[in-house]
DNA sequence: CACTATATATCGCACCACGATATATCGTCA
DNA sequence: TGACGATATATCGTGGTGCGATATATAGTG
């Protein structure tokens, strides 16, 4: 039986996994899906990802390569990795908090 | 001056701030929004925080105590404490996984 | 030649985050 | 006592967006 723990809706930001995804080197859309799927076991599908895509640019926290063949490659900008890397700094505080609280009770 | 990095959505999940700070211990509402204020600087309104208790203990992740007073106080059950121990852990291991490569990336 | 993998794009629905608003009680300080 | 801020819960509406489904096209492979 698998699912022996009920979902907690989402893992983390899909924004996120992108921008994690493209701190290894730039990647385009098919691939980044592909890398997120290995990395979290996690789907990432077409929907949410080239709408993620089209707002992190538009955003500044990545931007678009020039296109080879039909690949469309995006590279992390430096505001963008600065994000990520915020972000994740926080997030993985709150994770070993939150570890260590229910490690506590749980025993 | 404020906001130096630009924001990248959602922090983390509302339902997991919530379990976290339920893994100190039974809480109600207000307490709640106070502890996950406290201890991740983003606030948490009413209007998230009520839907998501009712959302997690209609899927039995927390357990409503007896009323005091006007409080309501909530329990973490042993099944959301598993559900969020495990996510800590993924969530946990992708930070680390981000980090790794982002300073590798930025030196 | 058929089928699968690669690659991007878009639509639509449903969920939900979240600010705003409402209501009520309690403590306290003037 | 009356005003005010803190405590406490509840609900509504809207915008954002996650995500499955679908479409389209090309490249590779048996």
């Amino acid at each position: 039986m698998v699912t022996p723990v009920p979902e907690l809706g989402r893992f983390a930001e899909p924004a996120l996994l992108i921008l994690v995804s493209l701190s290894d080197g730039p990647k385009h859309g098919y691939a980044i899906m592909a890398d997120v799927e290995a990395g979290t076991g996690r789907p990432l599908g077409p929907g949410t990802l080239y709408a993620a895509l089209a707002r992190l640019e538009e955003r500044g926290l990545i931007e678009a390569l020039a296109p080879v063949e039909r690949r469309r490659p995006y590279r992390l900008t430096a505001v963008g990795a600065t994000a990520a890397t915020e972000q994740l700094r926080e997030l993985s505080e709150f994770a070993q908090l939150g570890l260590r609280r229910l490690s506590r009770t749980t025993g």
